[in-house]
RNA sequence: GCGCGCGUAGCUCAGUUGGUUAGAGCGCCACCCUGAUAAGGUGGAGGUCCCAAGUUCGAAUCUUGGCGCGCGCACCA
């Protein structure tokens, strides 16, 4: 046995360490002490098992010292809700906000999530990345206030009361009466608050939740009047039509959003009508527009007929009806005659423009009289038909149908763009008007008698046939597709149908928002001029009223005589108009009900009751439009409404305006992220002038602020959707998601952000199944924890007493530790040590690198590596210095003290770099680290500290890039043994090395680092290959990115010629002269220089042997007798350990051992070796002998029974 | 139907301006360690890079067309 053998009997010959296992028994008692203010001075007594270390003298000192004890096994979710309860306590988030006052602003808004609906894992993941960056740039030493708002108004709150008291339609609402109904709403509005601030602070999204804004509140209120006020007043807040998804049993539209839920696929009538056109004088012709609905009942609204231009039709004649004549679409001729069965003749080809300005009989005459179509006076002058005509639209299709296409504008909103569009061709007021022959509750008016009173999609039948029986009838049949029911009375099919409404021109300033656009930052950069810049390309003028009830009144008081207009922009406002009446019905109610909020003020039915003299005819009143408003609008004045402004909070919104970074999930496209954009662009304007030089806005006048772009907001984040365990929509209904709440109680808030943030880029769709949060504790954080456990273990062992060596810690920075007794230069340490100081500073670099630019996924990579460095190569090969004897204080054993140092100032910087991800443990850790031997001297908490800065100086790259060499080395050679089935408990003689590239000096580094090798791969002897040719063959590759671009279509043969060519030759060529040649065949050559080739290093087969990118090891497959023996001792040392373990033993227990075995080779290896041995097992004795029943056990080969018996006790 | 995004190992995902042997984690199998221990480590197996055509000396990567999934907008006469 050689002299490493030695060391490793001696080392184990030493009982030290054995009371491990009991020691960490008391940590679990002790729990986590630290954060309380009975810090644990938990008596020596309770650490039992204690007496069977030599070194308990070293444990008086325990008694003094300043970290607690770590519990081996944490339990995550019970420390964090201890964390918790102690910010709050101390309130830390309020003092991380004090220390940066001053401090340059990081601006974060607060999208309103609404809290009258649960708060589900999707809501985890947006608030876990609202909360890591102003977490971070906090640290980084910015301002970062973090208002808090709820979005309470809008449709979903109203279905939430109606479910509650059992109704759903408006007259049900009206019955049950506005007021108590708004009340409701409320209250409604707080119903899930609790689980919300729960969720909040559990999650650790740190946001100052008593200064929330709440969108029904007075002032949020009346901001957005003045908001509405100053577009009214900028004319750019009008009433129109628009055409609605319309329940008509119901009396309201629905928004897309629940239509969307309502689609079913249902058959209904298609229909292929004739449209006779007409002669000069009125006459049907013979020749017939065939139109194709699957609507019937709309043709009694027909206003026009639609074809393209630019499109062929053919008119069609069939032999047998030759008082007939068909027009379609060239393209769907064909389609039709096979619906007909009939064959065709083509009388004549003619394109869509042939057609337009046509005047045609409509299927219905209840709004035409007969005789010759009327004609009205054009805008530009002249006159036609103002209806019944065929006009050009670019909407029409192929793709089914007719290549006709029936227009009625009361019910299509295409069909509506067309009216308006031919209104502003005519003189104003001579063009069409809307014609519209169903009333609100979807029944025909007595204008189309035929189904009159009927709801309209029970009469298609009656239509159909009434257009049979006058020949108009093309062809009919059932078409299958989906169609919008109500989501909330299935048998209801919607409707369009036009109503009145409010609208903004946002349309008018597309460009504006396309450029503001252009200037915020999107993640994932595709968003920009994806899904939301197509979104804003296409813009349309905002329809902003509901004829709801629980929303932001619109502030619109109209003359009850002449019918105009005028905006009101605040509460305060409305009370100093003339002759104003009416608050006294809110002031009855208050009476009423003391406890009724002051907000309902500004809400129905109150502030209907107000009125006042009309400025614009004496003795008239003016009195307020009926409509709330769109939701998403008040969601869109938040950047201002959340401060009152400008009505008050100027301050306020001046400082806090553009934010830096929003960040919500990609639904909001269309939702916050739009509102935010359009209300901001509208209201305050601005250029595309680069705002680089100071704030991009500043508020010096409350109404005009002067505003470059981006705003209202630099950056913005967007997550992708959530998914279920399956895949599918998260759905309660489905059960196919864990509640946030499961997973806190079992994983921990800790494992959770960390899943988000590091188990995906933030705008993939998340998977959210239980596995995977699971599988990501141990990954990271429980890794970080045994480290951070290892090291509190061992410090408190030998005494490493930061507290005492440093007076002024600082913030405990490299540059802090610097100054304490016993510390050394990183230059002094050993290699290990400024290797793992390297990569904790290029960490530090580059992770706050990514962090700047949002990407904190990157980021997270980064310090999982980092961890995994600490765990997983520092602290496994500093394992000798930590178990070697000596103290580490000043004037002990110095490498043992610089080993602490290292793996102290480590854990302290991972755990500020990992503070804004998993707030929670690095808490613990820092409290227990820094606070616990430092007490006031050091920031509290570890958020109340600064981002670690990296200190360049300290970052070695060779080494860095070396220990990497080590690493890569290990791992070959352990797979060279693999190769070959030469388990690592089998020493070797001997490790060769090749590397590929030998001249980066990396080849005398790793000779001197022979040791190490040895050890990790339990090999004797280490070597650099002087002669690589036995074990390798190396070949030459051209570097096809250089060669490419020059070669072009030579480079297969080039290819080829540098394979066949001889390696070494060229080398050498090119190392000597700077160039090589190599013939290409028929007279070409290619010409090598320096770079062009990469050599490539292959293991010769017959050799054990693993080949890498880097380097190739070659471990030598022969065992002498003497390596055998010491290989099967280890078999045995292993065996009884097995068995040891199987007993169920203390590590501290001492055995007896005896041996039987047949083998006279196993006998003599193991008695050549029984110290080591003993020493090993902690066997007191160890004995062969003859004959011993019980079960052999296979050792290589060579069977052996043994017999483990506890020393001093009963036999085990 | 239109738009956006995505299809890479059993699962979850990386894959930088096209370049030589496509990676990681988990899971699985085998092994190692047993003084951080109901942990930790190492190795291995596992891939038609959705399909097809094209561009190119060369395609997971670029183009076009399919197919599939997710989301958004519509539902279209």
């Amino acid at each position: 046995m050689g002299e490493r053998k030695a060391e490793k009997t001696g080392q184990a010959a030493r009982p030290a360490g054995r009371f491990l296992r009991p020691a960490a028994t008391v940590c679990q008692e002790v729990g986590f002490g630290i954060l309380g203010p009975a810090v644990a001075r938990r008596p020596l007594w309770r650490c039992r098992g204690l007496g069977y270390d030599s070194r308990l003298c070293s444990f008086s000192a325990l008694v003094t010292f300043m970290f607690e004890p770590v519990r081996g096994k944490p339990d995550f979710p019970a420390l964090e809700t201890a964390i918790s309860a102690w910010w709050r306590e101390q309130g830390i988030y309020g003092k991380s906000l004090d220390r940066r006052r001053g401090g340059p602003r990081f601006v974060f808004f607060e999208g309103p999530p609404t809290a009258n609906g649960m708060p589900h894992p999707g809501h985890c993941l947006t608030r876990t990345i609202k909360d890591l960056y102003p977490r971070y740039r906090t640290m980084r030493g910015e301002f970062c206030e973090r208002k808090a708002g709820w979005d309470t108004h809008g449709l979903p709150v109203e279905v939430e009361v109606c479910k509650e008291l059992g109704i759903h339609s408006k007259a049900e609402i009206e019955a049950h009466g506005v007021e108590p109904f708004i009340h409701k709403c409320q209250e409604s509005v707080w119903r899930y608050m609790k689980e919300w601030e729960t969720l909040t602070e559990r999650i650790g999204f740190w946001i100052d939740l008593s200064q929330a804004y709440v969108t029904y509140h007075k002032e949020f209120v009346e901001s957005v009047w003045w908001a509405l006020a100053e577009l009214f007043n900028r004319g750019l807040l009008y009433k129109g039509h628009k055409i609605v998804w319309w329940w008509a049993q119901g009396g309201t539209a629905l928004s897309s959003g629940e239509v969307g839920q309502g689609y079913r696929e249902v058959a209904d009538p298609s229909v292929y009508v004739a449209f006779p056109l007409l002669d000069e004088v009125g006459q049907p012709e013979r020749r017939c527009l065939v139109a194709w609905t699957t609507t019937p009942w709309t043709l009694p609204a027909n206003q026009f007929a639609a074809v393209k231009a630019d499109l062929d039709y053919v008119v069609l004649r069939h032999p047998g009806d030759v008082d007939r004549e068909l027009i379609v679409a060239e393209p769907l001729a064909a389609s039709l005659a096979e619906k007909l069965k009939q064959e065709f003749e083509v009388v004549e080809r003619l394109p869509g423009s042939a057609f337009v300005g046509r005047s045609y009989l409509p299927p219905f005459d209840i709004f035409r009289q007969p005789g010759p179509p009327p004609v009205a006076l054009l805008a530009a002058g002249g006159n036609q038909p103002a209806a019944w005509r065929v006009v050009a639209a670019d909407f029409v299709t192929t793709d089914s149908g007719t290549g006709v296409v029936h227009i009625a504008p009361a019910f299509g909103e295409v069909d509506y763009g067309v009216l308006v569009a031919e209104q502003a061709r005519f003189a104003t007021g001579a063009g069409p008007t809307l014609l519209n022959p169903v009333a609100a509750d979807g029944s025909f008016t007595d204008a189309f008698p035929m189904g009159s009173g009927r709801f309209v999609k029970e009469c298609d039948r009656d239509i159909t046939r009434d257009l049979r029986a006058r020949g108009l009838l093309v062809h009919q049949e059932q078409y299958v597709h989906d169609y919008p029911f109500c989501w909330r009375a299935e048998k209801d099919p919607l409707i369009q149908y036009p109503r009145e409404s409010w609208f903004i021109r946002t349309s008018r300033f597309r460009e504006q928002l396309l450029a503001n656009n252009e200037r915020i930052e999107w993640l994932p950069e595709h968003i920009k001029h994806g899904r939301f810049g197509n979104f804003l390309e296409s813009n349309v003028d905002w329809a902003l009223s509901r004829e709801r009830y629980w929303g932001t009144p619109l502030p619109i008081w109209v003359c009850d005589q002449t019918g105009r207009a005028e905006a009101v922009p605040s509460y305060e406002a409305l009370l100093a108009k003339p002759g104003v009446t009416g608050m006294e019905v809110f002031e009855e109610a208050k009476r009423a009900r003391p406890e009724l909020s002051d907000d309902l003020r500004v809400h129905k039915p109150y502030i209907d009751a107000v009125t006042y003299d009309s400025p614009f005819a004496a003795g008239s009143r003016m009195r307020r439009v009926s409509e709330v408003i769109d939701c998403w609008f008040d969601s869109g004045c938040m950047p201002f409404a959340q401060w009152g402004w400008p009505h008050r909070g100027r301050e306020e919104f001046a400082a806090q305006f553009p934010a830096d970074f929003i960040s919500e999930a990609i639904d909001q496209t269309r939702g916050w992220f739009y509102s935010q954009l359009a209300i901001s662009t509208l209201l305050f304007g601005g250029s595309a002038e680069p705002a680089d030089s100071g704030p991009a806005f500043t508020c010096t006048d409350a109404v005009d602020p002067a505003a470059g772009y981006p705003h209202p907001f630099r950056t913005c984040i967007v997550l992708g959707h959530m998914l279920g365990e399956d895949g599918q929509k998260m759905s309660k209904s489905r059960r196919n998601y864990r509640e946030p709440a499961f997973i806190f109680d079992t994983y921990g808030a800790d494992a959770l952000r960390w899943f988000f943030l590091a188990g995906q880029p933030p705008w993939t769709s998340i998977r959210y199944s239980e596995r995977a949060i699971r599988e990501s504790v141990p990954e990271f954080l429980l890794r970080l924890w045994n480290v951070y456990s290892f090291f509190v273990i061992y410090a408190r062992i030998d005494g490493f007493d930061p507290g005492g060596a440093l007076a002024e810690p600082g913030t405990l920075d490299h540059a802090d530790l610097a100054r304490a007794r016993g510390w050394r230069p990183p230059a002094e340490r050993a290699e290990l040590d400024r290797w793992m100081l390297s990569e904790l500073h290029a960490t530090t670099a580059s992770m706050t690198e990514k962090l700047d630019a949002y990407d904190h996924f990157a980021a997270a990579g980064e310090l999982s590596r980092l961890v995994d460095a600490v765990s997983n190569w520092f602290v496994r090969r500093s394992r000798d210095r930590f178990w070697s004897a000596g103290r580490a204080e000043p004037g002990g054993s110095v490498e043992k003290l610089d080993a602490y140092w290292t793996l102290y100032e480590t854990l302290l910087t991972v755990a500020r770099l990992a503070a804004p991800f998993v707030p929670f443990v690095t808490e613990a850790i820092w409290r227990n680290l820094a606070c616990g031997p430092f007490g006031d001297r050091v920031p509290a908490s570890v958020h109340l500290t600064d981002y670690p800065q990296a200190a360049d100086g300290l970052v070695d790259r060779d080494l860095v890039r070396r220990m990497a060499l080590v690493r890569d080395v290990a791992s070959l050679g352990r797979a060279a043994r693999a190769a070959e089935k030469l388990k690592v408990r089998q020493p070797l003689a001997k490790v060769e090395v090749i590397l590929a590239d030998p001249d980066v000096g990396d080849a005398d580094w790793l000779a001197a680092h022979a040791d190490l090798v040895c050890d990790e791969l339990n090999v004797k002897e280490f070597e650099i290959c002087q002669e690589p040719e036995r074990y390798i063959s190396r070949s030459l590759l051209p570097d096809l990115k250089k060669l490419g671009p020059r070669l072009g279509k030579d480079l297969p043969q080039a290819r080829a010629a540098i394979a066949a060519a001889d390696p070494t030759a060229i080398l050498a060529a090119i190392q000597k002269r700077g160039q090589a040649v190599v013939p290409l065949g028929g007279g070409r050559e290619v010409m090598l220089e320096e770079g062009d080739v990469l050599v490539r290093t292959m293991a010769k087969p017959g050799w054990a042997a693993a080949e890498g990118p880097r380097a190739v090891v070659v471990v030598a497959k022969e065992v002498s007798p003497e390596l055998i023996a010491e290989g099967l001792v280890r078999e045995v040392v292993h065996a009884v350990q097995t068995r040891r373990k199987a007993l169920d033993l203390e590590f501290t227990d001492r055995i007896e051992l005896v041996f039987a075995t047949p083998s006279t080779e196993l006998r003599a290896a193991v008695e050549a070796h029984l110290e080591y041995v003993a020493a090993e097992t902690l066997a007191e004795r160890a004995t062969f002998t003859t004959t011993l029943a019980g079960e052999p056990i296979d050792i290589d080969g060579h069977p052996l029974v043994m017999d483990v018996i506890r020393a001093g006790g009963p036999h085990a």
